[in-house]
DNA sequence: GTCTATAGTGGGATAGAC
DNA sequence: GTCTATCCCACTATAGAC
């Protein structure tokens, strides 16, 4: 299942757009298949012939953040910099979906099969190995998370914690990387 | 309010024990007041006599997890390794308590005066300035979310990538820290 | 594919008697 | 400070008629 506009006379579709457009605003507390189904105009109990349950619309939406953000990544270009910077864009213009996509477990079953390295690619080329790569994945990580949900004390300067950051994880490693 | 254990004759100290015993086993969901009620051997409206609302109850929990959290950094000694070793120690030991914690906004009107200040100390004295600090706190939180959570790919080498992290930490930035 | 009706579950919180 | 009785809310999901 995906979230095509294409698709829209489609009920599923119709109800992932819908289910999208709701999280983002709102967050996914928000989305709740009787809201779903009045909006649609028709009454809750309908949706489910058309979806499983709820979790496959998470799922979905799951998917499509993963993939949005993986395609914000690989058009930003390979340094370590931009790759913060669109991550960050990303993060903070739909943080609801961010959350979604990257909080709690994630049931990779369910997922496209390699929507998550594809995503991670542009970070793996611009670190040189995969313990740096989600050392510095974490790190955008942590940052995006802690400025979503206002965690950074009122006064701080979240621009230079950012490229802090950057500093950090530019500076090659003493050994040499591997081969 | 605390969760003093010294105090546990006191219904609401109890009540804070109890709902930390249930959230380091089963997740902040499982605390219910009805379920703090019965295991109290009253009923849940008797606990509205001695408590506000739950979210007292999550407050008092969430300053718990910051102190505790900030106690183990500063037994951990200056150097950044030691630092993110007890970071991830301690969150590791209550994932529970770690995620609510550091998770969803924090009403800071309703924590103790200079908490949080208090358990990024050492973060800021081993990293020598703010931006720093944050940015290295951003990353061990980043770190600890995703293992908690098991978000990194089933062969990953955890401990690398924590490494990596602190590697990344340790060269000094490019222009000597301010004076 | 839609409807009505409803089951089943869970939660937080209050009123008022004792 | 405890109780009983309840209210309110919300949700996912199913059954069976049309």
């Amino acid at each position: 299942m995906d979230c095509d506009p294409s698709m829209a006379e489609d009920r599923v579709a119709q109800a992932c757009l819908l289910a999208r457009q709701i999280l983002d605003t709102e967050g996914w507390d928000a989305v709740t298949m009787r809201r779903l189904a009045a909006e649609m105009g028709i009454q809750a109990p309908s949706l489910y012939k058309h979806l499983r349950d709820k979790d496959q619309l998470k799922t979905a939406l799951v998917a499509a953040g993963i993939g949005e953000l993986g395609e914000a990544l690989h058009a930003a270009g390979p340094d370590l910099a931009g790759l913060a910077t669109a991550y960050r864009r990303w993060a903070l213009a739909q943080p609801h979906l961010y959350d979604l996509a990257t909080s709690g477990t994630l049931d990779r079953a369910r997922l496209p099969e390699g929507l998550e390295d594809h995503a991670a690619q542009p970070l793996l080329d611009a670190l040189g190995d995969q313990d740096r790569a989600r050392a510095a994945w974490a790190a955008a990580h942590g940052l995006a998370t802690l400025e979503i949900s206002g965690r950074f004390p009122p006064g701080a300067d979240i621009d230079a914690a950012w490229a802090a950051m950057v500093t950090a994880f530019e500076a090659r490693p003493r050994r040499s990387r591997r081969a």
